[in-house]
RNA sequence: GCCUAUGUAGCUCAGUGGUAGAGCACUUCCUUGGUAAGGAAGAGGUCACGGGUUCAAAUCCCGUCAUCGGCUCCA
């Protein structure tokens, strides 16, 4: 007999060769329903996979995420089978479940090609194969056979796939027709697919370069109900309406223009404004944290960009040089602001005395982002970065990593964004020749920055290998509306640019010392960063980043005027109001949605005209009674600044 | 840059070779006194752009640009 270990410590004792599934039956049938896969010593396995030995065993069901992995990756294998059914000849490359439902990598073959047209053909036989109820077999395969099989079957990729795997480590899944290359673990069978949907098509680089052959990727999800199908598929369309680019041209916060082009967005009056609160609100906090600001110009000499090596490394994929009517004199759009900055540092000479120096500047930068990857606000061609660049020494790089962090945990918590990811990325420990700097350097700053995030308590994910080549970073990501990740702030360790600009400080020791320079960015850019906050808030800002913050609304035509003359006095006060005006020119009528996302509405009839007043009612809190125009203008701006101020005050 | 799809009125979209459409929004008039009011009339489009096929192209073909979903990239 072996000894079964469960979760909540309980043993039970059972025949050698028993499976998981049999387990789960013994326990209850209503149990070996849900059941998906197992996980044994903390491996996951197939149901019915017999386990010959002492073993823990934890019963993995839809909720956990790998009973889900396998019943999306089996759910790959019967799109697969699907496939090979329609498409006969069809190669393929990799079918793994993702976050949300799975993918394969195909190669219909020369000519053929796999459109949305033919999904519901897909879907189809996909059913049709469920209803067949075939088991999914694992089978262990010597790496000679496996070569013979795949080989057999000219599945090119496949091969390749083998040629990595160590044999004895080979398994299959066969299901009906279908034998895939695989190391599960998969569901028993296939009839536990209850809801098909193929979602979409894309073409992908084999193994992910580009130089290598391009396969159709189908992306589909699966589910064990259909009414859990009609539940996710709502929940896309849901978030489809918190889409920045849906509600930033609803609200006319930005827009784009094919005469300016592609990439280059166009702030609107309320994009701005919003925009600019996000500034003041960052520039307080630096203020704050002892940061002074710069301002440095949107070009520079290309000489500058050979000094930095920027030229060399990204010249030919930038905004070309633009030439001056002097011969032989180039000057490029800045792609970033650090050799500005690297200047500002070089104006004067520096002693330990003057580091920390912290110089900002809301700088706006020019790349030329390859055109498939633009993206409305979060991957533009012109951008402004909430820069800055901290020079110090290399002891004061620790302390200044976590001032930096600071700032980022107040500015992610003041606008609510709890769910960021935090990764630490480092030097490839086998490819020390990639980065530049010294190793004594290196080894310092990353221990830093390690140090840094367990004192703040951060869980972040260490990357080796994904260091920039100049020094570590540390990246703060957070997903759109639709999961999609887009890293904001970042913080980087650069030995780089000190050496290449030759900066230098003297030291108590009265010696020429090399400071450090850290690029930090708690926003990323602001493109990017109200692109987020947009699908956060779904357009519904807190009333201090309102774009509007007032909608005044006459109850008829006679009070227009008043209700107008009332929108220019708020506009005096830095504020922004629209006019609902049901039957007059002015003013623009409210549209969907809108007056729920403009935090006070106003109304004005005869009593208010004659008294000056507006009647207020709060988004949320209702009916506020009348006030005075004036004091209601000033009351609101000092309510503005006070949740600005508070903010700036939040601390972890 | 690569693969798939899309591009028609301010917005959302219909329109499969024969004079360009709807709803909402807009303008004017009437009605309308409290949180998305109703009626009537009107205005608004080089059907993304450039070529081709055709007696005839929004519609079919080719190219370009832009956008969508991915891939690759992201200083």
């Amino acid at each position: 007999m072996i000894k079964i270990t469960f979760p909540d410590r309980s043993v039970r004792e059972y025949e050698p060769g028993i499976t998981a599934m049999q387990i789960a039956e013994n326990i209850s049938p209503r149990l070996a329903q849900e059941v998906l896969a197992a996980s044994v010593n903390g491996e996951t396995w197939d149901l019915t996979r017999p386990i010959n030995e002492d073993s823990s065993l934890t019963l993995l069901k839809w909720d956990d995420a790998e009973g889900k992995h396998a019943y999306w990756h089996s759910s790959a294998h019967l799109m697969a089978e699907a496939l090979q059914e329609l498409y006969p000849g069809i190669k393929f490359g990799i079918g793994p479940a993702i976050e949300n439902g799975f993918y394969y990598d195909v190669d219909p073959g020369e000519g053929v090609s796999i459109k949305e047209s033919d999904f519901p053909a897909i879907e189809k036989k996909m059913t049709e194969l469920i209803a067949r109820k075939e088991n999914i077999v694992r089978q262990s395969i010597s790496k000679a056979d496996a070569v013979a099989l795949f080989a057999n079957r000219g599945e090119s990729y496949k091969l390749e796939l083998i040629n990595d795997l160590a044999d004895g480590s080979i398994t299959t899944y066969t299901q009906g027709n279908f034998t895939d290359l695989c190391r599960g673990p998969h569901i028993p069978d296939t009839s536990y697919i209850k809801a098909v949907k193929i979602l979409s098509a894309a073409g992908a680089y084999w193994r992910g370069d580009e130089k290598r052959p391009q396969l159709t990727r189908l992306y589909g999800i699966t589910f064990p109900k259909k009414k859990m199908l009609d539940e996710y598929l709502l929940l896309l369309e849901e978030a489809k309406k918190r889409d920045h680019r849906k509600i930033g041209k609803e609200l006319e916060l930005f827009a784009f223009s094919q005469n300016v082009g592609a990439g280059l967005p166009l702030w609107l009056p309320k994009g701005t404004q919003l925009r600019l609160r996000l500034e003041d609100f960052l520039k307080k906090i630096q203020r704050d944290f002892d940061y002074e600001q710069v301002m440095t110009p949107h070009i520079g000499n290309k000489q500058l960009y050979l000094i930095s090596g920027h030229y060399e490394k990204y010249g030919k994929d930038s905004f070309q040089p633009i030439s001056t009517p002097e011969e032989g004199e180039e000057f490029l759009l800045k792609p970033m602001n650090c050799p500005h900055h690297c200047e500002i540092y070089k104006v004067a000479p520096r002693s330990y005395k003057d580091l920390p120096l912290r110089l900002a500047e809301f700088g706006t930068v020019y790349r030329y982002e390859q055109s498939g990857e633009l993206h409305g606000l979060t991957r533009v061609r012109g951008f402004t970065q909430d820069d800055a660049h901290i020079f110090c020494t290399p002891d004061q790089v620790k302390n200044e990593f976590l001032k930096v962090m600071d700032i980022i945990f107040i500015i992610f918590k003041a606008l609510d964004f709890e769910n960021f990811e935090a990764q630490i990325s480092l030097r490839d420990p086998d490819d020390k020749k990639k980065y530049i700097g010294s190793d004594e350097n290196w080894e310092k700053a990353e221990r830093a920055i390690v140090e840094a995030c367990e004192e703040k308590g951060l869980k972040a994910r260490v990357e080796l290998g994904e260091a920039a080549f100049y020094g570590p970073k540390l990246d703060f990501m957070v997903k759109d509306a639709l999961g999609r990740r887009w890293q904001l702030g970042t913080i980087q360790v650069d030995y780089n640019l000190p050496e290449r600009f030759e900066l230098e400080y003297t030291g108590a020791d009265n010696q020429k010392h090399r400071p450090v320079m850290i690029h930090r960015a708690p926003f990323g850019s602001m493109e990017r960063f109200v692109a987020v906050l947009i699908e956060h808030t779904a357009g519904k800002f807190p009333l201090w980043l309102s774009p509007d913050q007032v909608v005044i609304l006459p109850i008829s035509e006679k009070f227009n005027d008043y209700a107008c003359e009332a929108a220019k006095t708020l506009k005096r006060y830095g504020l922004r109001a629209e006019v609902d005006s049901r039957n007059e020119k002015i003013g623009r009528k409210i549209r969907d949605n809108e007056l729920k996302r403009i935090p006070y509405l106003l109304i004005v009839g005869e009593k208010e005209v004659e008294n000056q007043e507006v009647s207020v009612r709060k988004r949320g809190e209702g009916d506020k009674g009348s006030v005075k125009l004036t004091t209601f203008a000033e009351e609101l701006v000092h309510e503005i600044e006070e949740a600005m101020y508070s903010n700036t005050q939040k601390n972890n």
